[in-house]
DNA sequence: GGAATGCTTCGACTACGATCGAAGTATGGA
DNA sequence: TCCATACTTCGATCGTAGTCGAAGCATTCC
């Protein structure tokens, strides 16, 4: 009853570098083939293959058949945030002196998590709605007032539907390299997907980094303004 | 760089029952001997020995030599937060289902986690103090407004003491059986030893159960409320 | 239907890690 | 100083889990 197990049992899936590699390849957001993963991965199919039913079975990842095709993804939220929780901890000043590259400053700068904005501009946007009060912690949950709903059907975001669907609006997110929460939810999907349409943002499929433009990161800071 | 080799360096100190109980152990906040962890983990003094040095050097526990007692204690209050998310994950309503007997319930009402109050009443706390407006949402950081700030001095907080330590003030910290936020940091143990000096709460000394006398949860009602 | 491709199963191998008996070191108290 | 206790080190054992070659099953395409 005092959750041992559970933190055991996640501990192990979690405890091998296949299986950790395989899902933080997946925290984009999206769905990739056994065959996939296990390239990026450096394994053979059949080690890709158990490695995938554990951590399906193990609840950490969903998986949908198409024809011969069977994309994994990310079991859902949480798991993308467990992730993140995990890459931060102990990630402190001597970590980070090691950090080399402009990649990684990319990757600081603005990255995917799970589908939403993350890194120094997701703090941002975060920040910004929450300065607004166009989000607002109500009982304990992040909520997107009268005012935030208004602005972000003048944004663009199909409000309804995100409504109608099972996935929680607003979520905070633990963000790694900053140590502080994004926004996460179907909103900051929504929201990450909004920005791509606009071109502010281009993906880049070969990683999670999200690269602004010059006309879309001048947008967006004016769209979304923080104190500082 | 993408924090594969963290999440399995953690997952595999995670993935093994006896580091997980002890882990689990240490939860109420303070610090037990080589000797008790060995013990309360149903393992040999060495094997012990073995699993300690590796949870310290991983750095998810910390020790102090007194004389020939080791104390180890949790590393911080981010581990403490990740131990509860852990044991949250995939705590689903099958899960739930499994739960029987008091001791869960009590569990789920009150409890210490690392040193700050959790469960229903912890929830309890943390919305009581935001809907008050003790504390904001600023700059994504929970902050103790001015009138908080009062509140908390009329309590019998010594906020100056709390200030003084580098620890963070407030901190929220996802709760295991709510799936909500409590008040965690320096503020949130202070707030429970408070209650303690108090005669509102005591704790359990072989568990992390926090029980309410019944002068004690009325007075925490009418002191901390939420709209509902 | 046959070939190609995606994925799975089987079995063997090997490395690794938890565990504890035995022995040793360090500390505290009488 | 001697004894008791807390903790550590050493080495051996054994179970487990990751891995891949070989073979097989499922799907797709020409």
């Amino acid at each position: 009853m005092d959750g041992t197990p559970n933190i055991a049992r996640i501990g192990t899936l979690l405890g091998d570098n296949t299986r950790a590699r395989m899902l933080t390849t997946l925290m984009h957001g999206k769905a990739l083939t056994a065959s996939e993963l296990a390239r990026e991965a450096g394994v053979t199919a059949q080690t890709a293959t158990s490695h995938l039913a554990k951590l399906q079975s193990g609840g950490l990842l969903t998986l949908r058949k198409q024809g011969r095709h069977k994309y994994f993804a990310l079991a859902n939220e949480e798991v993308a945030t467990l992730l993140e929780t995990l890459m931060g901890l102990s990630n402190d000043d001597r970590s980070l002196e090691t950090l080399t590259g402009p990649r990684d400053a990319a990757m600081r700068h603005a990255r995917v998590c799970y589908n939403h904005l993350a890194g120094n501009k997701g703090i941002q946007l975060h920040d910004s709605l929450l300065a607004s009060k166009a989000l607002v912690l109500s009982n304990g949950n992040l909520t997107l007032t009268d005012s935030g709903q208004s602005f972000m059907q003048e944004f663009g975001i199909d409000l309804q539907a995100l409504k109608a669907s099972r996935s929680p609006l607003c979520r905070e997110c633990l963000d790694w390299s900053e140590r502080r929460s994004h926004l996460a939810g179907s909103l900051g999907r929504a929201l990450l997907a909004q920005f791509e349409r606009l071109k502010w943002v281009k993906r880049d499929p070969g990683s999670r980094v999200i690269t602004f433009s010059t006309k879309g990161e001048r947008a967006f800071n004016q769209t979304f303004v923080t104190a500082e």
